[in-house]
RNA sequence: GGGCGAUUAGCUCAGUUGGUUAGAGCGCACGGUUCACAUCCGUGAGGUCAUAGGUUCAAGUCCUAUAUCGCCCA
């Protein structure tokens, strides 16, 4: 950084281009984003939610990004070790897809190139165009320790992954066991749930009879059900029909056993609860294999699952031998065609449900049984859920803890298994034999691949096909970023224990199944092992969860690419800048309640910059000009010699605004934060103090006074850079290392907050302020309503008489003069009044503006009589207030008083109100 | 079907445990360019706080119901 010239001047409208840049750069140059294990300090610890390698930045980023640096910035000048973990997601099946695609375009399919060099390939997508992301995070600011930077597919975390489904194997939490997945009869591929789009499409609904079997001889009793269905060729695999325990209609059938027909299968008649008794028949026939939900009854009632499918939906050797081979469609029409026969098709009505279709080939999904692995999720939910609930984690907003409870009570167990090449391939392998002893039925489960068969010696073992779940590796993620299990040997055992538990999540809610529960049973599960504690609040993954809101367009539409209306946040920091938009965002961010987004509003934070801009300019101007006084000794802290009553007031809303960002910190209200500072930086600092500073460096006031005013306001507006910082990062170090001698490294980044200290705050001077203010505005207005041009000087005649003094006033008469054009300030005595005056009444003092030969009296008189309207209004409230006998008995002694005040005060200016206007007339 | 959230100015939103005259930004109207800023300054108009009940001395704020919109689960 080369050395600022003294006269330095800075250009009329900020651009952020080029600062946004540069300071970036410094940043990163001087390694100011790092973080080490100090045992003198508080860690505050963030890691990012990874974004997918194959994502690019869009507006939620911008939000969750933006929320998560202003924190790690804060606490970072707060002088806590702050530490922001950065890394990206190995995205199994979002990325295996990207690649496949790639190949299409090659003419190749993955199988052309076989499992290792597709997974290479990948590797090589990975390196040329993954993280995309990350470099994008820059371009916001984001102040990540990039040393620490992790991906799901490291070598460290895939031992994380390891490590995890061995020791839940080994405790019995980890099974293999059959589960109906999305699978896709074209590609021959599982599909994730995110994966398949449903579109709303009309077909039919088919009522079937059934024959009732007699209760002992299995022979038909003459009688039928009917069950109604959409897709009647799954019948050919149905082990059960089933009823709602709860309907009376059908309770006696329960128990009893029907034919299938075109098969020669009794199938039994139970009762669940999950059939809707007002849905077709009331019954339902019951397909384990072939559908989600008959899967679940199935498996609670124990139903043989018979697949009558094979990988391309044709049907398979299960199925009666006529059907066999048939494409699902058209085994649906024989079906049809054979039960219309055999007179057991009742009716077709029409229909309208959702159907599932591959979002890659459109092909209609098929609910498809297969083996895969599971984890046992009860005995891990119960302890997630109890430190949820006594708030040793804590939801911001809080309401999230019952969607929370609901989910953990009524879990179920989490399929891990994916059929994919590309993510942490299933540490199992199975013993092939060799004939040396005919099966060894037993999974040989490793944290590194086996050479032998441990029962028989084998050599010839084969280690499963599939991968698991990305979150299987997401989930360990808050440690398994510290190396974790390998962390001693890695040398990062130091930066674990300190660094874990993190402190704030900031994620959206969407994924708080998927991912943040899951965190949290998984850190509980494992930290023990290495925080050496089994206190739960020493092993959660984080202390307080911040669910971010959804960002929508100006309609309320969620951003999507196919409408369009997302925008590229690239384009919008080149347009704006990055801080603007980080502000913006911000601003509009309240709490648990989605955005509605649009361009325009960008302005409000480019405009706010431009305002911090131009302030910094109008003190630099008044450095190089007036110079400033000798500084005090400590860094950071304020010049208070010569203090006026805009000094005291500006200090004391400058403590109080501190104040108000720690409050919005504590309670998590971002929007809260960016808007105490800026209503401080623009309405105090620019438009009022400002203001008055001017009225002090422009009068008669000796050289060392003006110098001290220079160097207060300069401390004064350097404090608040520093609260606006994390907010807006660029501007105010550009500022910041502009208004004074900085030596690099120095940066805004780490120099200390203000801290609130409430011997500032002072509500006399406030209200001294406030007093002063709302002369300035009442002459302000009389001058715009009487069109007395801004430029024209007038002068004031006062009579004060309700608890202000000409003494007291005459001090202020630099502003008056300053921000309303007062050239002559006086005082009146007695009763006596200008004749011809405009006139107004302020906190019960009067003022009058001769305006002899100017004034149109019809529009003072009507200016007059509105406002005597108004405080007659209010005067009536409060007299009926203070007439209702159970308002005086009942109500707080301080709440009566103050509506006594309010009605002396309203009287009083009533009454001179009414002079005044009586005067105008006569 | 169950649960949750929202409804305050034309638009986007603030509004502490009920207690000053319900506020801001944008937009709109009017006036303003001599030394920080027209990405600006000043002034103003604009609200029966979704509806109906209730609790209370007192309700934008608490309770109940309804309506509309949105989200999650099934």
């Amino acid at each position: 950084m080369s050395e600022l010239p003294q006269d330095s001047s800075l250009p009329k409208i900020y651009s952020p281009q080029q600062v946004e840049e540069k300071w970036y750069e410094f940043w990163e140059k001087n390694h100011l984003f790092r973080s080490r294990v100090n045992p003198g300090k508080k860690p505050y610890t963030i890691v990012i939610p990874p974004p997918n390698i194959t994502g690019v930045l869009h507006m939620g980023h911008i939000l969750n990004i933006t929320l998560q640096d202003a924190f790690i910035r804060y606490h970072r000048m707060m002088g806590d070790e702050s530490c922001w973990i950065p890394g990206t997601d190995h995205a199994g099946i979002a990325t295996q897809h990207v690649v496949e695609r790639s190949l299409t375009k090659e003419g190749k399919t993955r199988y052309d190139l076989g499992r290792e060099m597709f997974i290479q390939r990948v590797w090589e997508w990975r390196k040329q165009y993954g993280g995309v992301i990350i470099k994008q995070l820059r371009k916001l600011g984001a102040s990540c320790d990039w040393e620490r930077e992790r991906f799901t597919m490291d070598e460290s975390l895939s031992a994380a992954v390891r490590e995890a489904f061995v020791r839940l194997y080994e405790e019995g939490l980890i099974y293999r066991g059959k589960y109906i997945v999305n699978w896709c009869p074209k590609d021959h591929t599982a599909i994730s749930d995110d994966e398949v789009n449903f579109f709303e499409q009309k077909g039919k609904l088919y009522y079937i009879k059934y024959p009732i079997l007699s209760n002992n001889a299995s022979a038909p009793t003459g009688k039928y059900l009917t069950v109604a269905t959409t897709r009647p060729e799954t019948m050919l695999g149905d082990t059960a029909i089933a009823v709602n325990p709860k309907d009376e209609r059908y309770a006696h059938l329960v128990g009893k056993k029907a034919l299938l027909p075109l098969t020669d299968r009794e199938i039994p008649i139970i009762a669940d609860d999950f059939v809707d008794p007002a849905f077709g028949t009331g019954m339902v026939k019951v397909t384990p294999a072939h559908d989600p939900n008959d899967f679940m009854i199935g498996q609670r009632k124990n139903l043989p699952q018979i697949n009558i499918f094979d990988i391309s939906a044709k049907l398979n050797e299960n199925a009666p031998r006529k059907y066999r081979g048939m494409d699902r469609y058209d085994a649906r029409r024989q079906v049809l065609e054979d039960l219309e026969k055999e007179g057991l098709l009742v009716k077709t009505e029409e229909h309208v449900h959702n159907v599932g279709r591959c979002y890659r080939c459109d092909t209609v999904i098929e609910p498809y049984l297969s083996d895969q692995w599971f984890v046992r999720m009860k005995p891990l939910a119960e302890p997630a859920l109890r430190v949820v609930t006594d708030g040793t984690i804590r939801f911001y907003p809080d309401r999230w803890v019952k969607v929370y409870q609901h989910w953990m009570e009524n879990i179920r167990d989490w399929c891990i298994s994916r059929q994919l090449w590309w993510g942490h391939r299933i540490p199992v392998w199975f013993c092939q034999g060799e004939g040396i002893r005919p099966g060894c039925p037993e999974p040989i489960v490793r944290r590194t691949a086996p050479d032998r068969c441990p029962t028989c010696g084998s050599t010839n073992l084969r280690q499963d096909d599939d991968v698991l779940d990305t979150w299987f590796s997401s989930w360990l993620w808050p440690f398994s970023v510290h190396d974790w299990p390998r962390d001693k040997e890695l040398g990062k055992a130091e930066d674990l224990r300190y660094f874990f538990p993190t402190n704030t999540l900031v994620t959206a809610p969407d994924i708080i199944f998927f991912w943040v529960a899951r965190m949290i049973m998984a850190s509980l599960k494992f930290g023990p092992s290495f925080t050496g504690s089994n206190d739960p609040a020493k092993n959660i993954p984080f202390r307080d969860v911040y669910f971010t809101s959804l960002v929508r367009d100006d309609k309320g539409r969620k951003m999507s690419k196919s409408l369009g209306n997302s925008p590229e946040p690239l384009d919008l920091i080149a347009e704006f800048g990055a801080d603007a938009v980080r502000f913006t965002i911000l601003f509009l961010a309240p709490l648990g309640q989605d955005i509605l987004y649009s361009h325009e509003k960008n302005e409000m934070g480019r405009n706010f910059a431009n305002k911090i801009w131009n302030a910094g300019r109008f003190l630099l101007m008044n450095r190089d000009q007036i110079g400033e006084a000798p500084r005090p000794a400590k860094s950071g802290a304020c010049n208070l010699d010569h203090l006026d009553l805009a000094d005291r007031w500006i200090l004391s809303r400058l403590h109080s605004t501190t104040a108000g960002v720690f409050s919005g910190l504590r309670e998590y209200a971002i929007n809260k934060i960016s808007k105490s500072v800026y209503d401080f930086f623009w309405h105090d600092y620019c438009d009022w103090y400002i203001e008055m500073v001017k009225s002090r460096l422009y009068g008669n006031e000796p050289d060392d006074v003006k110098k001290a005013v220079v160097s207060r306001a300069l401390d004064i507006y350097d404090a608040a850079l520093r609260l606006l910082h994390p907010l807006m990062p660029f501007i105010t170090e550009e500022l910041w290392q502009n208004i004074r001698h900085r030596k690099p490294p120095e940066s805004i980044m780490h120099a200390q907050l203000l801290a609130a200290d409430t011997s500032f705050i002072v509500p006399d001077v406030e209200q001294e302020m406030a007093f002063v203010q709302n002369v300035i505005d009442a002459l302000r207005t009389l001058r715009s309503e009487m069109t007395i041009p801004p430029s024209r000087e007038i002068t004031l005649q006062m009579r004060v008489s309700h608890g202000h003094s000409a003494d007291s006033v005459r001090r202020y008469e630099g502003y008056l003069q300053r921000l309303a054009r007062v050239t002559s300030l006086t005082f009146l005595s007695g009763e006596g009044r200008p004749k011809i005056a405009a006139s107004s009444v302020v906190d019960g003092e009067e003022l009058f503006v001769p305006l002899e030969g100017v004034i149109d009296l019809e529009v003072e008189r009507a200016r007059l009589q509105k406002e005597i309207d108004r405080v007659a209004s209010m005067l009536e409230g409060v007299r009926r207030k203070l007439n209702n006998e159970s308002f005086v008995e009942k109500a707080p002694k301080e709440v009566v008083d103050k509506e006594r005040e309010k009605l002396d005060a309203f009287a009083h200016t009533m009454e001179k109100l009414e002079k005044n206007l009586e005067m105008l007339k006569s």
